[in-house]
DNA sequence: TTTCGATGGTGAGGCAGTTCACACAGCGGC
DNA sequence: GCCGCTGTGTGAACTGCCTCACCATCGAAA
């Protein structure tokens, strides 16, 4: 049984105001100047696979997931793929070309049909200036973000396959408890979120499946013992 | 011969608000603010090898480099390092700590003997509500810390160790010329910053010695053929 | 229905880099 | 002038992960 995809109306979407309303960025933001914002955005749907932006386009606008999923990520000279950072409903991306107006520096694809908002660069840098509090909210995000590549970087450079697929599996299903505690995920993306090869992260992975720790299906994995996926985690014990 | 370290006196050291005045970030801002900013500013010595912060210590404050070198780094459990970042004369590093008030993550140490000055966060974040262009050019920094932490990933992902190492030779010696081309670093340095262990570094180290393109020196290194490292580093051709 | 691309599964073999175990030289302190 | 620490140099053995070369299966498109 394969983990089904939001196919032509992604579910749950929610109306552009509402995303405003309601976004940490704007919560507190009187309703004229909401409704201000939402008179510049756009929407955007693309199809699962859609290349949202590309390295190197000059860093037009900020962008916000209304429904679905989005990676971020960079290709290497050959072929190989990364994983910057994955984004979903509610949340914000783009805002570092949006802030410093360079080019971007990674690719943005959709990982499922997504709904998508879109602010130009030019509508809102002016908005931002006459709004240092918001300028604070962009600067909370900066740090989050920076504090959470750090965090890669030490992943990558200390910790070994198996702690690092655990860690990003128990990340991926997060806030699901049970057995809804899933992802809609290929096993090639897992691979690029840590860092590693397809081949080794199957293997890995089928291990774990045969001590039902976890659930692989076409396109998914569930988590069924996320205490054992923890302690792997936690401690950098393998048991594969 | 070694490489001299600056030893009692740090040299060129210059002045508080001097550097304040000439800093990208206060440079136009009126001279009563910054004399303000200066008053509420200490000034640190600290030797090669001192903790100026360590990771979980609450983020007091912003941290400017009056003269010297101070690396950001973490250490693994089982005793290894990874140096996230470098800053030398000029530069101001802890801005995140001071901008979200979370606990540091990373150790600051000194990597020679230092002058620094110091702006408690207390201090530091009225002010900083109060004049939002100074928010806006610390978005820009927080932005360059980005792209370069992501820069940093990727490097660990694509690239193999003499690439590394010849790109951050490279940046080690940027802006020196002919045989000023040198950077006082030890070698276990060095292979923190390129996340290799010690010796894998040494071994490449000594094969481009041999071959004249770097000199060797207890304490430092000496770039004499940049061409011929800016190849490997551009290209990933190996040649060790 | 056939075909084809994307996904998942698996083993053999190779290699870049680690780990370990040294040895040796400079430099500061006493 | 000795001692001990830090920095460097070097080889042997090991190993985690990659690469390569397949095959199987599914789903969608032709």
């Amino acid at each position: 049984m394969s983990i089904p995809r939001a196919k032509q109306a992604p579910q749950r979407a929610r109306d552009k105001s509402s995303l405003l309303r309601s976004h940490p960025l704007f919560r507190d933001l009187p309703g004229a100047v909401i409704e201000h914002l939402g008179s510049y955005m756009k929407t955007r749907r693309v199809a699962r696979g859609t290349t949202i932006f590309s390295k190197g386009d000059p860093g037009s606008g900020l962008m916000g997931v209304l429904a679905g999923a989005v990676k971020v990520s960079v290709a290497s000279a050959d072929g190989k793929d990364i994983v910057l950072n994955t984004f979903r409903e509610g949340d914000i991306f783009g805002e570092i070309a949006l802030l410093d107006g360079r080019p971007r520096t990674a690719d943005a694809i959709a990982m499922a049909d997504c709904e998508l908002i879109v602010i130009e660069r030019r509508d809102f840098v002016p908005f931002l200036g006459s709004h240092p509090d918001v300028m604070l909210k962009f600067i909370e995000i900066l740090c989050s973000r920076l504090r959470h590549t750090s965090e890669q970087v030490q992943d990558i450079t200390f910790l070994n396959l198996p702690t690092r697929l655990a860690k990003t599996l128990l990340q991926l299903t997060a806030g699901e408890e049970g057995a809804r505690r899933k992802a809609a995920i290929t096993q090639r993306e897992i691979s690029q979120m840590i860092g590693m090869s397809r081949e080794s992260t199957n293997k890995q992975l089928r291990a774990w499946a045969k001590r039902g720790w976890i659930r692989l299906e076409r396109g998914g994995v569930g988590v069924t013992a996320p205490d054992k996926l923890a302690a792997i985690a936690a401690e950098g014990f393998d048991a594969s």
